[in-house]
DNA sequence: TTGTACGCGTTATCAG
DNA sequence: CTGATAACGCGTACAA
């Protein structure tokens, strides 16, 4: 037994050439009542408003949109929505764009996976008014981005999330990855550590490697040893974190363990936590750790992880402003760089103060 | 000095027109040739291929979204993308609408604001193929809901995470959260617990009221005792947790405290836990806590959370599907309900076995 | 103040 | 196989 008329969508639709006839007017007369501008006589613009309520009547989108060749949507392009991060920058992004009156169109592009034309033809495809393509990206190798950037620019204005590269034609917003991990390390050195190790992300690829970089240079800076010993790549996540801590630690003889790491980010500084615990080491006295990202987490680890806050909620607000005044004005490209702000809780031990370290 | 034809979008925009003409050819003939489905003599198809490359022509959606009068989108509404169990919802809600070739449109609804008659207007406006409402809704009043939804369900088919309800006629998927919650207290039963607390959410308000009520029931049902001071309702995140502790402690003397809190979320308990270390408690050995949602953090609170899964990829996944064979085979209203699943971690003590408790 | 007619970019229908 | 032409639903000149 079939179920009829269930939806007004299954009847036939409702359009303003309906609405006009019924009200005995023209399409015209329809749309000046509906955007209230135009001025219509009140008489006609109570008989039209109320077939309009009757009905229930909501002009089409997607024929105002053909109309005046513009969706008022902004695609936003990231690795996934699931990590805590990236929502948050995403949120942002969909306050400040709302707040201009435009929508946003999530897609998911997994790291680690090849950017596929598919994913450029859907952008173009949808005539948006702008991208905005969020890290995690550039921590990986990801063949195709960069082409598909590019391609994609020449369609609309791009903004994105990462370090500025050459012939990659966008507004670049970043942060200065290697000063943020020298600040850390910094932190680690003023509160009597030494020896400081490195764990999570990619020394070597992208962004990753501004944060080797200054973690290295800082080193040096501080006349620490620099210790292959001490730098455990391995990935993003909690699970990064476990096992960057397990090579790390079962690799050394205990009197050369480190007293402080540095994770990649919170997570896998999560991860490392965990690891850290198992093997029956007290924090923040017998190992220090410091984060990334500052998420919503780190008050609630034990200890309180100390992290560095990148101001990603700034940085999303400024992308959308950006992409809509491109559109506007035809600005010319351009960069902007963030500094990182460090988050003290209790994961390095401020709270025990200086303390000499073997 | 101004940028002149910095994107594509700023030139002249290409058309199906300009490339059938610079083709010599029609239209009709440049659809056939981008569809491939009609037969198209082949130098014609190389010749009209050729232009559409040279000037990397794709078609614009929205045209093509009021040719055939849909959009191939479901909206989906949800309080916050903050909230991992949230994220972990639309993620995989993402997933199964791109795996038909449909997209998703996000619009957050934050908990606690009115639902105002231009949300439903925006979903109407969009002519989206369904909408799917997902859960924190019903855990607060929320004035407008009901209604919202129903107007809404004379335009698409709508599924909501929640439990069915009077006159609400939508597709309804849901856990029975009174039978979850009862799982838990039993968990905790067996343990050697007698003195269980109930922290955060709401008792009385919708959904919530389906666990405060399993709680009680299951309390009566072990023939413990039924303590109003052992409830503590406060709301849905980790401050609220911390709280509900303070009050639930600070109002009770020692000797009356509880041996265990259920919690009613993940991130509820991960305040909670923050708050009884604070206290100086021993987790679980002098306070038992289990969780709802068994989110990714599960894993790495210290001790880790025991929760119960409520299966939300397994919904949403359900929720995509049945939207879109109701669209196509116009189903009548239906629910679904899901059972939870205990996960058993340490936070409850299962490791320490049965112990007699005060 | 109101109506007519056309354009927006595609696809589909129907001739040829 | 190919080309006109009519939808699709709305806004907007322009005319009345």
């Amino acid at each position: 037994m079939a179920y009829r008329r269930m939806y007004k969508s299954m009847e036939k639709k409702l359009t303003i050439y309906d609405i006009a006839k019924e009200a005995g007017v023209s399409t015209a007369t329809v749309t000046r009542v509906m955007s209230g501008h135009a001025s219509v006589r009140p008489s006609t613009r109570e008989k039209v408003q109320a077939v309009i309520d009757l009905h229930g009547y909501t002009p089409s989108a997607i024929a105002q949109d053909l109309e005046n060749g513009k969706n008022k949507t902004i695609g936003i392009i990231l690795p996934e929505i699931i990590n805590p991060y990236f929502a948050q920058l995403f949120n942002a992004a969909d306050d400040e764009a709302r707040q201009s009156g435009y929508s946003v169109w999530l897609n998911q592009l997994p790291s680690y996976e090849r950017v596929e034309d598919s994913l450029v033809d859907d952008l173009i495809r949808r005539r948006l008014d702008g991208a905005f393509f969020m890290g995690g990206i550039w921590e990986t190798q990801r063949p195709g981005l960069m082409e598909a950037i590019n391609r994609l620019g020449q369609y609309m204005p791009i903004v994105a999330l990462c370090p500025p590269q050459a012939n990659l034609n966008c507004i670049c917003l970043y942060n200065d990855l290697t000063s943020c991990v020298r600040h850390a390390v910094r932190h680690l050195h003023v509160l009597g550590h030494r020896r400081i190790a490195f764990i999570g992300g990619s020394l070597q690829v992208g962004g990753s490697g501004a944060r080797g970089q200054g973690f290295l240079d800082e080193l040096r800076a501080l006349g620490l040893p620099d210790d292959p010993a001490y730098h455990h790549e391995g990935g993003f996540d909690a699970e990064s974190g476990e096992r960057a801590v397990q090579r790390l630690l079962s690799g050394l003889e205990k009197s050369r363990w480190p007293t402080a790491l540095v994770a990649f980010n919170d997570l896998v500084a999560l991860g490392a936590i965990k690891q850290l615990k198992q093997i029956g080491l007290k924090l923040p006295e017998d190992m220090a750790i410091i984060g990334c990202d500052n998420q919503f987490f780190c008050t609630y680890t034990d200890p309180p992880l100390t992290s560095m806050d990148l101001h990603p909620e700034e940085h999303a607000r400024s992308a959308i402003r950006e992409l809509l005044s491109a559109k506007d004005h035809n600005t010319p490209p351009f960069n902007l760089m963030r500094d990182a702000t460090l988050v003290v809780r209790e994961s390095c031990g401020a709270k025990l103060g200086y303390r000499k370290m073997g």
